[in-house]
DNA sequence: CTTCCCTCCAACCAGTTGGTATGCTACTTT
DNA sequence: AAAGTAGCATACCAACTGGTTGGAGGGAAG
């Protein structure tokens, strides 16, 4: 009992794992099924018993795996702040920090932003669950800085569903311009946000 | 002499179209030179003749066209502005313009961003290529806000260099956040943005 | 008008892609 | 214990990938 030569939910997770870190470093169409398998120790025949295809694969993955990062790196710690926009510079920084850490090859910091560029519209199913990852998020950055407004916290003349587009826009843009232009990017960036955010302070 | 047979200049020509059509479209990696190949109307034999490999074109391609773009959209409107801000923000209505009036299916307004995200950091020349461009468009946003400051029309506290890194990624980032939630984000994005920009001005 | 070379093409190549067909093997069920 | 099924692996496939090849056809120079 302690060791099952057949493991169905095991096996299933090291192909997800695996998946993650392909879709995360090619984007999905550029991802390789093959290198999926090779590098999860399983096969061909088992990840197709687990998953009807490439598309299904995607799609479960990013059902699965991105909602708790999601949750974890950004609707979490806006749920409950009173002083949102500290909380924002926070995650900022946070986000800023995992992108130094882990090398320029892998690069995690906001899965969202390398994914974005790689599904065709066309992949209805695909576009349509991270069409719902943004919208969470948007809401959730919305939902802070209302609060905050109503907590003096945020200054009152500000739309939060709009600063929320421009936050997430940042966000994302990050990624792309510290991929592109290196990591001494950051600490000028984060002074800049980290300044923006706090024109959103009340007078 | 009016049509001529053979013109290398004119194929060659036409393959770049066709390649900037597909590069843009689905990244560098996902680009299928048969593709390329097909709808330009030349054949792979031709491609190879004036090109030495996907990854040639790729560069060739991006040396030519590209540098005219980033100068005609962002380098020469900002070279004798004296007023930075106000620019910036006309030029960052432009780039959403452009991108409403695309179809969702092809989409260009800021062709970095696409870009960036496909490009293998192993891809040394590629990667080289995407870094002067982003360099030149830093450098551009940086010396416009600095003149704007010696002109009393930006704030003299800023950081031109800083905020031009947290205004590239905005441009950038908002390409990705339209492109997933759709071009209703945009106007809110935008009037945010230009709020951003309003608090560069002097007290 | 011949020679020569540049431009271009059709057919082809090995390797890889996502996806199957088919069994063996372990586990569960009765 | 027999039978059935879920989990997994091997070998395979057609279609497509980037890349090659040998030569045809036209332009320019002698």
């Amino acid at each position: 009992m302690a060791t099952r030569t057949k493991n169905p939910t095991a096996t299933r997770a090291r192909i997800l794992i695996s998946a993650g870190e392909e879709f995360r470093r090619f984007g999905f169409q550029a991802a390789r099924l093959n290198a999926i398998v090779e590098n999860s120790g399983i096969t061909k025949g088992s990840l197709f018993h687990h998953f009807a295809g490439k598309d299904d694969l995607a799609l479960q993955w990013l059902q699965e795996t991105l909602p708790p990062l999601l949750d974890q790196q950004w609707l979490s710690p806006l749920k409950d702040t009173s002083d949102p926009i500290q909380t924002i510079k926070g995650l900022l920084r946070e986000q800023t920090r995992v992108m130094e850490s882990t090398s320029a090859a892998d690069f995690t910091g906001n899965p969202l932003a390398t994914l974005i560029t790689s599904i065709a519209p066309s992949d209805a199913a695909l576009h349509q669950a991270m069409f719902d990852l943004q919208q969470q998020w948007h809401r959730a950055l919305s939902e802070a800085l209302l609060r905050g407004q109503q907590q003096r916290m945020v200054h009152s003349a500000i739309q939060p569903a709009e600063e929320a587009h421009l936050i997430m826009s940042m966000s994302m843009g990050l990624e792309l311009h510290a991929k592109s232009s290196g990591f001494a990017v950051i600490p000028g960036f984060l002074r800049s946000a980290i300044a923006y955010l706090d024109t959103l302070r009340p007078a």
